[in-house]
DNA sequence: TAATTATATTTTTATATATTATATTGATAT
DNA sequence: ATATCAATATAATATATAAAAATATAATTA
């Protein structure tokens, strides 16, 4: 099966192509996806991360790092600890999208589909 | 501003991250998001690609191997000619996206908004 | 001074892209 | 059949990056 979508223009995706693609090569990392599928359920703390991803602090720092870098995130100190929080909502919205997609969550606006009662 | 989105589950993301961010690397070249979207708009042989996109022959066959590789498109051959479709409903879930996202394009079922009439 | 996080540096390893040359496949004319 | 042309793919090479991990150290706050 093949496949088609509403109209996507050429000239104005080339224009945000470089835009566009450094953002999915952030994304492109599985670490840095999952960091960020964390941080989107609510700010986070780094030892937060540390735990829950089980990478070691250099490596969760510089990944961190790269984040911030693109602007993907923002953080807030509080005392010795530093949160981060998601601040791009197109990268927000990519990440509901692979979820749907590659982990079989509904889009939140579908019809629930009918159900045979027996 | 900071977002979060509607529940995304650390695991079950973590079980296709692989998969998921093979794919994002593919989409995270230009030439190749490009490739793409003009042939997400129908299929294409690969002579119309050469010419929408300005790049040499065996370039361009080369970025076309790597999104078959993925699984992102498949051909068709007639005579001497290939065409090009797209076979990844996941890529074109995620090409909508993005293009909502970085071209301002709506999404399809948003409602319209209110204008006020003069 | 301890806890938390970031930065710098180095090393390893891996890609990524373009270029040039050549091969394959199909159509057409002889 | 064979030669040839057009369309596309593949192979080989060169070049340029750069991505991730590891180790060590620094900065900030309590």
């Amino acid at each position: 099966m093949t496949f088609t979508t509403a109209e996507i223009n050429l000239e104005t995706m080339r224009a945000s192509a470089s835009h566009t693609c450094s953002m999915l090569k952030t994304l492109a990392n599985p670490d840095r996806l999952l960091l960020l599928c964390r941080i989107s359920q609510g700010e986070r703390c780094v030892g937060d991360l540390e735990e829950a991803l089980d990478i070691h602090q250099p490596t969760l720092s510089q990944q961190l790092g790269v984040l911030r870098d693109e602007g993907l995130v923002t953080t807030r100190r509080d005392g010795k600890r530093i949160y981060y929080s998601v601040a791009s909502k197109e990268a927000m919205a990519v990440m509901q999208v692979l979820y749907e997609q590659f982990c079989g969550a509904k889009p939140k606006r579908a019809k629930p589909s009918r159900v045979k009662q027996r």
